[in-house]
DNA sequence: CACGCCCTTGACGCATCCCTGACGCCCAGG
DNA sequence: CCTGGGCGTCAGGGATGCGTCAAGGGCGTG
């Protein structure tokens, strides 16, 4: 069964949604606010979020922030704002949707469909949670690092940085999407931040952090995780 | 570079589109009905389909239908169709988001960049990004050549150029193609840039530099890679 | 309130890359 | 035989990108 996490402050809103998606077979979860459908994500881990943008207790683009610091679940936004820079900020912070109220139930529960679609489409990747070199372990599920006997304690952002790196191996990520993944589009051209970064990660990681064997900086284009 | 196929019979907005597409560096195709675009499709394999459902030779679903047969490329649908059934029509056929004439651009490339955003994020594309000869491999999604057991370094602009004649495989490449493709329509016309970057490249990856095996030059045509 | 952690930002030296001009070669045409 | 255009080669100068360091500010914690 699929299941839906609606967050929604709006408790006729809600009903309706609930009633029309367990019509057709969806299970269902709701929460009123932002920091409650955090929770209730991270426990029930649902196949799709509803998000409403106007939640009482915080803004809906840093839910969605949040969320996609840990999960790709499909993020399908309701909102009653109908201004383009809303629709851009919330796609652009890892929306996958964005409908306007009041929409049309048909339509909604179609882009539904769709969302849900994609992700049972694609194969579900061989969930490797364990990235093994010579000089260092990287746990992805407990995102813990071992470097020999010791923890190596990553702040959030070099955890992030280098867990896209590490999720495509031996392929060259661009600053660009390195950039817009950690620090969201409209950072996007600060390069300076992945030189600081980078430089710290190497220093955590590397046996020799000037001359790095593991951390490739491929100079103009971006960086590589040579495993 | 991501590519999109703008599939729409209006000159007018395919020209709106083309030019702020281009200006996000995006490579750009445009079919101005059905059957093209199913062809553009199947020889250029685009990243993204950016598809108007009016078209003058067949229904729009219809083409998401045939796409959907082979092919599970990102259809961003533009329409000027309001009604709910349409929508949930082309949804339920395969497509992955529908936007509403008229349309804010900004939006709409929003909504371009969270559909790229979601391919990207999935891995094991099964593309073959491998071009194999006698000499050396090109693995185009790792951005990577590896020659012998040493891997070769290629500057932005070497990896451009080498990226452009390695997808079309034996085939000519126009000087005026290569330098509009790399350094922009303003800067055509500088043979010179090509004669410095091929020598390069060819000092990089020949076995003798001086008399190229594979990346062979057309005189006063172009260049052709042979594989 | 003080402290520590983390993110952001600026400055600086250095390596590399891009562009440019000069020169020589080959080939075709006069 | 001479000439001119297209191409390959080389070397240097300016520009850009990268690594590094350090300082400041925001935020939560003790």
């Amino acid at each position: 069964m699929t299941r839906v996490l609606v967050v929604e402050d709006d408790p006729q809103l809600v009903r309706a949604l609930v009633i029309n998606m367990q019509a057709r077979r969806y299970g269902v979860d709701a929460a009123p606010d932002g920091a409650t459908a955090l929770r209730l994500a991270a426990a029930h881990r649902p196949d799709v979020v509803m998000l409403d943008l106007g939640l009482p207790d915080m803004d809906g683009v840093d839910v969605i922030r949040a969320l996609r610091g840990w999960s790709r679940v499909p993020i399908l936004v309701l909102s009653a704002r109908q201004g383009s820079a809303e629709k851009v900020a919330a796609l652009d912070a890892g929306a996958d949707d964005y409908v306007t109220k009041p929409f049309s139930m048909d339509e909604l529960m179609a882009r539904l469909r769709a969302a849900v679609r994609r992700t049972e489409e694609t194969p579900l990747a061989p969930e490797t949670t364990l990235v093994v070199t010579a000089g260092f372990t990287i746990d992805l599920r407990a995102k813990k690092v071992v470097r020999g006997t010791r923890d190596v304690r990553l702040t959030p952002t070099e955890w992030q940085l280098l867990e896209i790196l590490v999720t495509h191996p031996g392929r060259l990520v661009t600053q660009k999407h390195l950039l817009q993944e950690v620090w969201g589009v409209s950072r996007a051209g600060k390069t300076n931040y992945l030189r600081v970064y980078m430089a710290q990660l190497r220093r955590k990681l590397e046996a020799d952090p000037s001359h790095p064997r593991y951390l490739i900086t491929e100079p103009g284009m971006g960086y590589r995780f040579e495993g």
